[in-house]
DNA sequence: ATGCAAATGTACTGGCTAGTTAAAAGACTT
DNA sequence: AAGTCTTTTAACTAGCCAGTACATTTGCAT
């Protein structure tokens, strides 16, 4: 939305040109026309439009349709990963915490869709651009440490059982926080919307962080 | 593979005509790179190619690229449920019932990726293509009956706790045998592939059914 | 065989769209 | 106030690709 950027008073006087707002402006709408429409259903005359420069101006800054959308994936899950990291579970015992964790994520999820999508999208292109980006690779494992910690807190209280595998949970966690938004569509189409409700949701959601919960309990 | 027609002997004497071999053949092809592609990523001249026919056979039959995308849909859907159909319950205890109900449901879904493939890809374009297809419908309310069927047993023996939600229970089935498969790329390229090794893969599916029973389990 | 409709082959086109060319205008340096 | 690098505009092009025109062949009915 805003610019993270000097002041840009264009409004008036002398001020014209305004590279970074640019280039962020045109990494936002490439955002939202990837997410809508995936890499080859995109347009780069259609990004141009939506935006408040020019086509030229994309290929100045970013090179060539498949750099742009490079760009927007990992500009995506930097903002996302960064939006996890304000989230702070270490003062919490280790169940609450798990609890909030999966709750927080399935909320996340929901409140990103567009994120979602690119990473259908990015999925459906066998993952081709997200390996070429070592960025990307490290953000994410910063997830799994935040997974570690849990688990072993939880080991030591005795409330987890052991052998636990943070990437087996965060498979979990994720898969049904996913599924939610990314199969929202043909799932609302075979079955209805109900399950879509806020409050079908809250539910949903709360049995979610229960499953998982019940999942890494230590058992009798 | 196999055609389901009157046999076609076209191997040497009179027959050279074939439509209903041409168009399953089509079917096969188009199934195959539209999962691979995505709908606006697929030439119509590499279905072509790799088909026993040529571009204009396709425009014969199907009318045009999306009505050729709406058929494969349809036929995609149409064989996974019928595949499932073949799995029968009503003899198992509703437990057990239902922990099969979940491997099956994880290993199809691992066997099919290209169904998966075009339900992601049917989700990028808001399952426009499938709400148009009351065939589709159809088929899949079997589904939840099969699973409505199995609670209303599993609560009148008392395995299961009272006002289970049919939808909501295939939505936790689906969601974790689905993101299995359809997120495969991106979770390998940031986490690596142990998980999806034969034996992790069979650890973890044991585990979501775990997971599923729980959920359904009478609690005290 | 002969008429007829269904099926198929060949060659084409027109619009769309990623990417470019050329040049001008802004801003910073001296 | 000139020189120079960066940013921006506007018009252009080349090739790809969905879809078609037209001709031809095949199978069946009579």
């Amino acid at each position: 939305m805003d610019n993270p950027l000097p002041e840009n008073e264009n409004a008036k006087g002398g001020w014209k040109q305004d590279p970074a707002g640019v280039q962020a402006n045109i990494l936002e709408i490439a955002t939202m026309v990837f997410a809508e429409h995936g890499l080859s259903g995109t347009r780069i005359d259609e990004i141009a439009a939506r935006t408040r420069t020019s086509k030229r101006m994309i290929y100045y800054y970013f090179g060539d349709k498949e750099g742009l959308y490079a760009r927007v994936l990992e500009a995506a899950y930097a903002k996302v990963r960064e939006g996890e990291a304000s989230l702070d579970l270490d003062g919490l015992p280790p169940t609450e915490a798990l609890s909030r964790l999966v709750t927080f994520t399935f909320d996340h999820h929901r409140a990103h869709p567009d994120f979602i999508r690119l990473v259908m999208i990015e999925n459906v292109h066998q993952a081709d651009y997200l390996q070429k980006s070592d960025v990307i690779r490290r953000v994410n494992t910063a997830a799994i440490d935040r997974l570690a910690a849990i688990i072993r807190r939880g080991e030591e209280t005795g409330d987890f059982c052991h052998g636990l595998d943070p990437v087996a949970l965060h498979w979990k966690i994720s898969a049904l926080s996913f599924f939610n938004v990314s199969n929202r569509p043909t799932f609302s189409a075979l079955f209805g919307t109900t399950l879509f409700s806020e409050t079908a949701q809250r539910r949903l959601r709360d049995d979610v962080a229960a499953m998982v919960l019940a999942s890494v309990r230590k058992t009798p």
